[in-house]
RNA sequence: GGUCGGGUAGCUCAGUUGGUAGAGCAGCGGACUGAAAAUCCGCGUGCCGAGGGUUCAAGUCCCCCUCCGACCA
């Protein structure tokens, strides 16, 4: 309701957040890294499935061993814990805040565009309790005893705007839509904002590209590894400790499918297909979400030799820097110059 | 060598008495403000194995060739 504030305050940081994007197996992760020690810096990963303890090999967590540089942004929560993106918009930005106090660089990477998102950019969140969400219960299980279309029809009733933006079948959305009533807002109103958000956080974007075929191929060898480094043992592991309690961990590409094999609803060898289609699916709706972004700056991630699209994202970031120091859009960037 | 079955979308297949083709899956495009690895919306992408014939008209009927499978030798 009452989010004025029409001078939306930014982050002041000594330099602009360098963020990695792009879909899944696309070397984001290693990329990250290398520039990360190039720039002086330290990696924030926008993932949300690798803020769960215990989901490590199937969120394709850079292991401990292999951090040359402090990373943040991992095992945040259990599984049987519920997460959101406001909760990262928090964390990502104390962590932005701390690591500049350190006179260290950000490097954010991340693979979950929401996040990335609710992090560099002024989304606003209504305040509201998303711990214990009564309200979200309720509709939600309206929607499963009523049906979908009933629960749009009381939408309509209520929020004919609203309902008028969502498909009935939307059912996440449209019971958000009602947490937003309840918290004194509308979908509506919210998404009319969506048009021209503006960044919060000073920040530079680098996107992978990877040919959607090959990066396919990648996906299927990387599952396949996956499995062979013990996904299964992990999810075994995880499910004695709870991991059906939570509401957002089990939806994770890589487990939701195992379980259902663990659960005998399926052979072992569909599970990993399906792994992969859902994987390739997955890469695809990043590759939309990210595609839209025109501050994104791509560089082709099938170069073989890392090191050189390190340089490359360097020359990147340089120009790019540059640019933005000459036409002052941002006033809090005179740090130390890249390299 | 012979008999039969089959070659139609990337894959599995459907295609009625002849009227230039359609499903599922995959794939592609899109949306997205507190679950986002979620949720939702949209799109058939085709030298119907090659060639010839019959016909106003052939994926469909006839001939021939070819490839795959099964069976008989």
């Amino acid at each position: 309701m009452a989010m004025d504030s029409s001078s939306t305050p930014s982050l002041r940081l000594s330099a602009p957040v360098v963020c990695i994007v792009g879909p899944t197996a696309s070397g984001k992760t290693a990329l990250a890294t290398k520039l990360a020690i190039a720039l002086d810096g330290e990696v924030v990963s926008a993932d949300s499935m690798q803020i769960y303890r215990g989901m490590d090999i199937g969120t394709g967590k850079l292991p401990a061993a292999e951090r040359l540089v402090p990373h943040h942004g991992f095992d945040l929560v259990d599984p049987g814990e519920p997460y959101s993106a406001a909760l990262f918009q928090e964390y990502a930005r104390s962590c932005f805040q701390s690591i500049d106090t350190r006179k260290k660089r950000s490097v954010l990477c991340g693979g979950t565009g929401l996040y990335v998102r609710a992090a560099i950019d002024a989304y606003e969140f209504p305040k509201g309790d998303q711990v214990e969400n009564a309200v979200r219960d309720h509709y939600g299980a309206i929607a499963r005893e009523q049906g979908a279309q009933a629960l749009w029809n009381l939408l309509k009733d209520c929020d004919p705007e609203s309902a008028a933006l969502l498909p009935p079948a939307d059912v996440k959305r449209v019971v958000r839509a009602f947490e937003l009533l309840d918290e004194g807002t509308t979908y509506a109103t919210q998404r009319a904002k969506l048009a021209d958000i503006p960044p919060f956080v000073p920040a530079l974007f680098i996107g992978l590209a990877v040919d959607p075929v090959l990066l396919n191929e990648r996906i299927d060898a990387r599952v396949d590894t996956m499995l062979n480094s013990g996904l299964v043992e992990e999810v075994e592991h995880l499910l004695d400790s709870g991991f059906r309690d939570g509401i957002t961990a089990p939806q994770a590409i890589g487990y939701k499918e195992i379980v259902a094999s663990l659960d005998g609803y399926l052979s072992m060898d569909e599970a990993v297909q399906r792994i992969k289609i859902a994987t390739h699916r997955y890469a695809k709706r990043q590759r939309t979400w990210f595609r839209k972004d025109q501050r994104i700056k791509w560089i082709n991630g099938d170069i073989p030799d890392v090191n050189l699209m390190v340089d490359k994202a360097l020359k990147v970031l340089r120009d790019a820097e540059a640019e933005m120091d000459c036409c002052g859009r941002v006033n809090s960037l005179h740090g130390e110059s890249l390299c």
